[in-house]
DNA sequence: CATGAATGAGTGTTCATTCAT
DNA sequence: TATGAATGAACACTCATTCAT
C-alpha cells in the first residue's frame, strides 16, 4: 500500500507542483529545476514520470478533466430539460475553475494557445465536455427553449466565452475574491445571456382586455418573487 | 525623406516579420534569427529597434492599436445612443481581428497570457479601448437601454468574451472563410445578447386569478399554440 | 546446482544480450536499460554481475576468447610445421569471427578504439593468440619457410590486417552471405599471401642453356610476355 | 582578406582541435567544452560551424581527405602501370597516415565503427579513393601484372588490412618512432605482398618441355605434395 | 548605420548507478 | 537475492544579445 500510494502520491505531488509553477510563470518561465524543487523530487524523477517537459503540462489537464468531466456526465443523467442542463454544465465549468484557480489560469492561458495540446487526449476530453454543452444546446433550439433563428455553435461562444473571459479578467487582475463570486451569480450569467441584456420595458406584446362588470371582485394573486432561478421576465398587466 | 522611410520601412517590416513569426509559432517558439530573416534585416538590426525580443513583441500591438483606437474614438464622436455606440465599438473590435488574423491570434493567444504586457503602453490602449466601451455600456444601464440589474461588466464579458471565443475557436480550428462572416453576422450576434437567446413566445409565468361571478362572461383569446416543443413552458391560466 | 546453474544462465544471458546490443548499435549507444530488457533481467541485476557498463563490455571478450584460446592452444599442439601452423591458427581466427558475426563486429570496432580495454585479461588473451601466431610465423622464417628479410610483425600483419579487413569491410556492407565463404577462401588467401600477389611469369625472361649432343631436339615453349609491366623483376637463370 | 581569413582560420582551428581531443580520447569521452577550450573559441562558436559534435567529427575527414584525394588523383594522371600505380596509392595513404597521426587513429578507430559516417560526404571521398586503388589493381590483373585468380577485392583487402593494421598496431603500442618508417619501408611492404612471404628457393612455375632421345635418361624430383591446398601452386620442373 | 561573427548563460534531457524493499 | 524507484552528474545544444568592422 506504501508503494502504490508512495507512487502515485509521487506523481501527483509533481503534477500539483507543475500547476503552480506552470500557472504562477507560464510554461517557458518554468523551469524543471523549479519545479522538481517544489515537488521536493529531483529532476530525474520528474522525467521518470513524464518523458518530456510539454508532457508534464498535458499531465495536469488530463489528470484534472478526466474526474470533473465523468461526474459531470454523470449528473447529467439526472437533470431534464435543456436549460437546466445547460446551467448543469456551465456550473461545472465554473465550479472547476473556481476550486482550482490554478488550473483555470494553466486552461485559459497556457493551454489554449499550443497547437499540440489539441492532439492530446486531455484535450479530447474537453472536447468532449464542449460536445456536450452543444449538444444540450441543440436539444434546447429544438424544444423551443432556446430562439431557433440562432446557432447553437453561437450560443455556445457566448456563454463560454463570458466565463472565460470573467476568469481571465479576474485573473490577470489578480482580484480572487471575485472569483468566489461568479458560481453565485451564475444564475444571473444564464439568464442574462437567455434573456439577453436589453431592458425589458413593456410587456412584449402581451395584452389582456377583460370586460367585467363593475361589481365584479377582481384577485390578483402574486407569485413570490424569484429567488435567484431564472429571472424570467414577469410581465402582468391587467386592464379593465 | 528616403533615410527616415527606408528606416521607418525597416521597423515596419521588422514588426510585420515579427507578427507573422509570432502569430505563426508563438512567442517562445519563434526566434530573432527567423523574424530577421523574415524581415531580410540581419538580426542586430532588430536589436537596433527594439531592445528586447519581448519589446519587439510589445512594439506590434503598440503600433496596430494606437491607429485603431484612434479612429475608434474619432468615430463615436459621430454615434449618438449606448446601443449603437456599443455596436461600433465591437464592429471596431470585430474589423480589427478580421482584418488581422495574425493580430487577433497574437493579442488574444500570446500577449494576453503575458503579465509584463500589462504594463505596457500598448495594454494602456487596449484599456481604454475596454473602458470607452465599459462607457457606452455604462450609458446604456443609465438611459435604461441596458438592464438595470445587470452589472457593466458582466455585459463587457458577454461581449468581449463571445468574440473572442469565437475567434480563437476558429482560428484554432483553422477555419478562417468563418471568420470573414463575424462581421457580416455581428448585428444578429448583437441583437442576440441584447435580446437573449430564449424564444420569446408568450409572457411565461404569469398566472392570473380572476374570480368571477357566474354570470360574467368570458372570453379567453388563445395565443398560437407552441408547435414543435415538448418542453414548452408551463403556462397556467385559471379563470372561473 | 539450480542455484549456480540459474546464476551462471543468468550472467550468461546478460553477456549475449550485451553482445547483441552492443554489436549492433554500439558501446555508447547502447544503455544499460536496452540490454537488461534483452536479458530479461532487472538493470540492478547487471550490476550485480558487472560493476560498471564497460566491464560488462570486457566480459564479453573474456568469456568468448578464453575457450576459443584453449582449444586453439590445444590444436596446435597436433601441428607440425610452420606453414600449416600458421594456417591453423588463422583458420581459428576466422571461424570465431564467422561463428560470432557479433563478437567479430565488437572485436574488430568496439574494442579495439578502447584503451582501457588494453589492460584487461581478456585482451591479454588476444595478445597471447597473436604471440603464438607471430611464434609460428618467427618458426617459419627459421626454418626457411618465410622470407628471411621480412620482418615477422610484418608477416603477422599482412595476415590479421588482410582478414580484419574483410570482416570489416563485410561488416559494414552488410553481407553477411560472404562471410560465410571466408573460411572456405581460408587457404587461397594464405597462399596469396604467401606467394604474393604477382603473377609470376620469371620464367619469361629465363635464359636455358643446355648442351645437348647434336642429335637431340630441344622446344621451349614461351609463355605470352607481359605488356606493360616495367617494374617487373627479372629473374635470369642459367644452367649447364 | 583577414574576414575571411580569420573566418576559415577559426574554423580549421576547431577542427585541428578537434582532431587532436576527439584521436586522444575518443569520440564520446571528448567534450564540446573541451574542443572549444583547445580551439580557443566558446562552445557556441563551435555550433556556429558545425550543427552537432557528429557533424563536427565528420567534418575532420571531409576537410582532410578532400585535398589528399584531389592531390592523389591528379598525381596518379603521370603514373603509367599498374604496379607502379598502386605502389603511388598505397604511398599516398602512408603518407596521409603518417603525416597526420592523429588523423589515422580518428579515421581507423573512430570513423569506422560510426555507421553513420558511410553516408557522409567525406566518405564518398575515402570511397572513391578505395575505388580508385581498386581500378588500378583490376588494371594490374587485366595486364597481367597481377595474377588472375585472385579477385581484386581480396588483393585491396590484403594491401589496406596490412596498412591499417600495421597503423593500429602501433598507434595502440604508442611506438610512434616505428610509425615514421614505413613509408620508408613501404616497397619493401609491396614487394612483399606482391610476391609473397614464403621464401623462394627455386622458380615456379617453370615448365619445360624437352623431347629428348630415349636414350637420355630423366628424373623427375618430387615435392613433397600439398595435402588440403587446392590452389597450391604448380611447380613442375623437368631435367635431364 | 548595418552586419557578420562570436558568446554567456542557461536548460532540457540522459543514463549509469545506487538505495530501500 | 532481485528489483522498482530515484537520482547525481554531466553534456549537447540554443538563442538572445553584443562587438568589431
Amino acid at each position: 500500500m506504501s508503494a502504490p500510494n508512495a507512487k502515485e502520491g509521487r506523481k501527483d505531488r509533481i503534477i500539483e507542483a507543475a500547476l503552480r509553477i506552470f500557472a504562477g510563470k507560464g510554461f517557458q518561465e518554468a523551469t524543471i529545476a523549479e519545479i522538481s524543487r517544489e515537488a521536493e523530487v529531483s529532476e530525474p524523477t520528474v522525467y521518470e514520470h513524464f518523458g518530456t517537459k510539454e508532457e508534464l503540462l498535458f499531465a495536469i489537464p488530463e489528470k484534472i478533466t478526466r474526474d470533473s468531466i465523468e461526474e459531470m456526465e454523470k449528473i447529467l443523467d439526472f437533470i431534464q430539460g435543456a436549460e437546466a442542463r445547460v446551467r448543469a454544465i456551465l456550473r461545472a465549468y465554473i465550479r472547476l475553475y473556481q476550486t482550482n484557480p490554478d488550473y483555470a489560469a494553466l486552461a485559459l492561458l497556457q493551454l489554449s494557445p499550443n497547437k499540440r495540446f489539441r492532439q492530446t487526449r486531455a484535450h479530447g476530453s474537453i472536447r468532449r465536455a464542449a460536445h456536450i454543452l452543444l449538444d444540450a444546446i441543440k436539444e434546447g433550439v429544438a424544444d423551443g427553449t432556446f430562439r431557433q433563428n440562432v446557432g447553437p455553435y453561437l450560443i455556445r461562444s457566448m456563454l463560454l466565452g463570458c466565463i472565460e473571459h470573467m476568469f481571465i479578467h479576474w485573473h490577470v487582475q489578480g482580484k480572487p475574491e471575485e472569483k468566489a463570486d461568479i458560481l453565485n451569480r451564475l444564475d444571473a450569467i444564464m439568464d442574462i445571456i437567455l434573456d439577453g441584456v436589453r431592458s425589458k420595458r413593456q410587456p412584449q406584446d402581451l395584452t389582456i382586455h377583460i370586460e367585467l362588470p363593475a361589481t365584479v371582485k377582481f384577485q390578483e394573486r402574486h407569485r413570490a418573487g424569484v429567488k435567484r432561478a431564472s429571472v424570467a421576465p414577469r410581465k402582468k398587466e391587467t386592464k379593465k
